[in-house]
DNA sequence: CCTCTTTGTCAACTTAGAGTCAACAGATGT
DNA sequence: ACATCTGTTGACTCTAAGTTGACAAAGAGG
């Protein structure tokens, strides 16, 4: 009996007031007179308090009734205008978009680019741009998008792959020259590797697709692929590079693949956001955007 | 699919994103987890953003949804606020009374006396008196206390008897020495009256209440009580008024009742209100007060 | 690594109460 | 006096508020 108000009530209530009719309230609200009196006299009955005096035809409030209807009136305008601006910021181009992209070659060059297009055609939206390669939490909230190489599961992310990542083993002919050319990979323990983070080599044979994993050795070990690339053209070792890393590089023949049997399985490239069924349309843009223009992106 | 937004989805959105779980928000909100868990679904799908990110142990609001906290927070507790004014000043002896009198004698002594009292009594409610005897709306709101005599019929309105006020027909010794002394009714007739606004006048027999109708006549005609009684003492002529309005002069001699057995029939004296379900306290209180008290006030 | 607990979600169900309809009474205009 | 408008009431319907219980995911804490 005290204090349990219903909200739908008190709209009814200052729809009532401005109206100035049970009638017009009803047509307004769109329900019948019979249900307005009602919340009417629910909402009387659990304030305890008489706020609008009414016969047949003629109705105003009590002092309490219009204080309380100024009061309510600005606070429901207040929630309206709340729902107005969170509708309006979802459903237009405007505001952040943050991303997070596993650093390296293929974001400052590629993301980057591609970034810089899609902000030429939405000028209003704002991209924050991060290149650590921290561990990124999405559900935290501190990115909108990650960009990232391999797989990852997370049931409440959605990865969306862009593309295949065509990995190969490269190695500069003067190494070949002073060095040899291995034929299999085993031989490679025989050679020297210059590493990333992954010092366990995977290769697949094109044929009979018989995986075979190598642990390679070598002296250098660089996260850097713009560093490994230019080790393997001085003819420090052999690498193992996403083949955009050296595309020109392979064109000039500063390097060569090593092996033409043997394939590195291709690493998917993603694009990671969280799993949101009412996504703002600016983060639908931009994920439209990226799964479409992304691939002519790659040379 | 637009506009339609639950206010309750909204209060319970509030009370969850404080809380910080569902759990807690059902235990505030005394319902269950999954209710909350539903009513937070539809807020989020007829807005058509999501507002809160959530993994079973951990959940943080997106910038959407903390804009809408906000706002919604803030208009929730102004409705909060309304509220409770609302509730307080129903319980609250405070605030105003306006009150009207249908105007002379009775209530400028009596009536006058009463309420001063009242105010001493409750310090914190404030009185408007009005005197002024032109039609009074109690509906429309002016007055919430009307002082009438006679009957009053509207079935909104409620009229509490506060006494029967005894009216009788009087005279100076000096005009029946001069005139003589009618023995019944009919024989004003042949006298002056000096009336109020009613020249018809009833009377009432004691033994068999047999009544009889008398159209009187005379040179003055007054609506002030006052000076009718004055009139009257002067020897100008019979008169027919409220007892009280000469206790005085009757004890003194200076008026005598002209019939013994033939009696006026008493007027109600009535404190008319609005029918209202929920009166607030002060109201109930003032009421309460003159029931009880008036009759004291009668000398 | 495993279990235990707690979390939010979902589907199926129950039921309170939102809302309607029709009959009514008071007020107003004609 | 009549017709027509008003807000109210009580009986009715049926939506949607709210529950229950099972579930999967995610920590917590060994």
């Amino acid at each position: 009996m005290k204090k349990q108000v219903s909200l739908a009530d008190i709209r009814t209530f200052v729809v009532l007031a401005e109206q100035g009719s049970f009638t017009k309230a009803g047509e307004k609200l769109a329900c019948s007179r019979s249900h307005i009196s009602k919340q009417l006299a629910q909402l009387e009955s659990s304030l305890g308090v008489s706020l609008l005096i009414r016969t047949t035809r003629t109705q105003h409030l009590t002092p309490q009734g219009e204080a309380f209807y100024e009061r309510c009136k600005q606070s429901l305008n207040g929630i309206s205008h709340a729902i107005d601006r969170v509708v309006e910021s979802a459903d237009s181009l405007t505001g952040n978009i943050r991303i997070n992209c596993v650093g390296g070659y293929i974001a400052e060059e590629i993301i980057a680019s591609l970034i810089s297009d899609f902000m030429v055609q939405h000028p209003d939206i704002n991209i924050e741009l991060d290149f650590s390669s921290r561990r990124v939490d999405l559900v935290s909230g501190e990115f909108d998008f990650v960009f990232r190489m391999g797989e990852l599961t997370d049931s409440s992310l959605i990865a969306r792959k862009l593309t295949d990542i065509k990995i190969n083993t490269y190695v500069s002919p003067k190494y070949l020259a002073k060095h040899g050319k291995p034929n299999e990979p085993k031989d490679l323990l025989r050679h020297r590797c210059i590493a990333g983070s992954l010092r366990n080599w995977t290769f697949i044979h094109d044929n009979n697709h018989k995986k075979v994993e190598v642990t390679v050795a070598g002296n250098l070990t660089c996260k850097s692929g713009r560093v490994m690339v230019s080790s393997a053209i001085s003819g420090n070792g052999i690498i193992r590079v996403p083949e955009l890393y050296c595309q020109t590089e392979l064109a000039q023949g500063l390097l060569v693949p090593v092996f033409e049997q043997w394939q590195v399985e291709p690493t998917p490239f993603y694009l990671v956001y969280l799993q949101d069924r009412h996504q703002p349309l600016r983060l639908k843009v931009f994920k439209d955007y990226v799964v479409e223009h992304f691939i002519s992106y790659l040379i």
